[in-house]
DNA sequence: TACCTTTGCTTAAACGTTTAAGCAAAGGTA
DNA sequence: TACCTTTGCTTAAACGTTTAAGCAAAGGTA
């Protein structure tokens, strides 16, 4: 159980008081280059770690960002906060992780941890539970950042970062149509998630401009979870009249829906094209492979942290908001290419 | 920018000082009820939030636990990681989640930040590239809780949780040759991580029991990323003799070799049955699906945060090390089921 | 020589909590 | 009534750092 070494301990060997230690670690000029010398020596001998309770406490920062995602083990969110990371990092400042398990009460828990961590910013993506934006406001009324990324809630008024859903939807329907592809269904997310709201949109727009008749009973609300894109495939597959192409909001869903394709012999692309969105890494593994959107993480995740260095940076409170929205990319792969174009 | 609130706010409030407020935030049995109830409602109006750097730097601890792991989005750590939080956050821990992408620069500095942060313990799967522990000392060296897991080095002298290695690969090896297999091929990771060692030998020792000759060109080290997956199973099928059987030391380079063999229409399991090792639900998804090993990461991730709370609860350092190791299970898919045993 | 500036430190207070020690008032006991 | 105990607080110091203010010594300028 030894002691930690503090600046204390580097000034008493040295003989100097412990604000000359501080600054000659902090490369003050107005202390000799001779002294800050010995005090970096000193401070290596002893294996000297600052500690960050302390400094953090006095300047009234912990140089911390919170990060809360849905979940990490998606190829997107381990990508967003990769990136991130590394901007951040660059920056000086270190992030805690958190998952809230698209559970609202695990948000809650996790946005009362990061403020109690004393974070200097939070940076979020919401669960699909979360309704009641309270507990953001609880941060905003904090005078913290907030910077929302992917599933956010324009409401809370806050920055966003995100891509075109609107158009990845338009881009989707207008590619299936191009394939022969007449009777087109689509498995969203909650159409209170604006995200959803936006896909939904476009695909319902999209039909229209192609004289498409919108059938109710192909616009389908998910968890987007791969069991609930199992359920609703199969759901899709016990209509009267099949559809010939399925849209998938999320790419765990098509997942799911694929696998009852392929459970029951059904030909992607021939019988039933498949979309899915967000261009997860299995799209390209599995066989056939999956048509799906690439919303480009890596831009999300750096733009998100871009934003907050803003805040920090500037002293001034600026006065606009952010809203960084990408353009998303459409990868199409074989369960969804030459359909009953070739025909 | 309003300031916030503090614990002498409260205080001066309803006029009593600053002491007493903290304990009756903490239900010390020498406050008054009365008391106690007045701050409570007061703490509630001005919208208290204890600030946990100034408790966390008086009480000397910061309720804090580090988590290094070579990547998130791998089932495995997102598993392991999310049941540790679990049991870490009803014992008032919260985590701290850094990324080393198998870098042994970035585990450097993750371990800096962790102790920065001043973490009461660190819980840590290593790199692949990390060799030198002298980093790994350094926590030791500053009497904090070090807790390893999956891939963990014993020279260290720390508690570690994992599974028994050896006997998985063992118990692939006899699945392949019951499936009638008789070159079987293995595609491990590198020498020098212990748990890769313990599957190359578990298998060389299986090949042994079972008369098969143990051939050097089947036996093959690897990074065991998806890419370098690729280039070894083509490797192995460049050889003048092809196995019947690969096995994997890795789900996600067992993934990179998938590809190869359906790209190059060799049939799992009739040309070449294929196992790979961690059981990530990618295995259960393509086609045909692949034979791997389950290893229990919720499990895992509950021991080794069970293990750091004996540490933090008793504090008499206790003397003997945890070394937890699981049994794994086999997961038995298509790519390996019933191969020459059919035939 | 008299004054001013610069250099290189020191002193003291502060960040927001917790906790050991102490103390007055109230209540209990013989 | 005299003393003891309990109750319910207060006072003061501390955790390890940073920073505003100050000051002595050295050096520079007229």
């Amino acid at each position: 159980m030894k002691k930690k070494t503090t600046i204390k301990d580097i000034a008493n060997v040295l003989n100097i008081s412990a604000a000359a230690v501080s600054k000659a670690l902090h490369d003050d000029s107005r202390i000799s280059e001779k002294t800050k010398k010995a005090v970096r020596q000193v401070a290596k001998n002893l294996n000297y770690q600052p500690n960050h309770l302390a400094s953090a406490l006095r300047k009234g920062k912990s140089n911390l960002v919170g990060v809360i995602v849905p979940r990490t083990n998606s190829n997107f969110f381990s990508s967003v906060i990769q990136n991130m990371e590394e901007v951040l990092n660059k920056a000086g400042y270190n992030i805690i992780i958190t998952q809230s398990n698209e559970s609202y009460i695990k948000e809650c828990n996790n946005i009362d941890t990061l403020l109690f961590t004393q974070v200097d910013g939070i940076i979020a993506s919401m669960a699909n539970e979360t309704i009641d934006l309270g507990y953001y406001e609880k941060i905003k009324s904090k005078g913290i950042p907030l910077i929302l990324f992917d599933r956010g809630e324009n409401d809370l008024n806050v920055d966003y970062i995100g891509i075109n859903d609107y158009n990845s939807s338009h881009m989707i329907v207008e590619h299936l149509v191009k394939q022969g592809c007449k009777r087109i269904a689509h498995i969203g997310g909650f159409k209170r998630t604006r995200i959803f709201n936006n896909r939904i949109r476009g695909y319902v727009d999209a039909l229209k401009k192609h004289n498409l008749p919108l059938d109710n009973e192909l616009l389908i609300e998910s968890s987007l979870t791969t069991e609930d894109g199992r359920e609703k495939m199969i759901q899709l597959l016990a209509l009267k009249t099949r559809p010939d192409a399925v849209y998938v909001a999320g790419d765990y869903a098509a997942l799911g829906a694929f696998q009852v394709l392929n459970e029951q012999q059904i030909k992607m692309p021939e019988d039933i094209a498949l979309v899915g969105f967000g261009n997860e890494p299995f799209t390209a593994m599995v066989s056939p492979t999956i048509t799906s959107i690439e919303q480009h993480s890596s831009e999300i995740g750096q733009q998100a942290a871009k934003t907050f260095l803003q805040y920090v940076k500037q002293k001034p409170v600026k006065q606009t908001l952010n809203k960084i929205i990408l353009n998303a990319e459409l990868v199409v792969r074989d369960s969804s290419k030459n359909n009953k174009a070739l025909l």
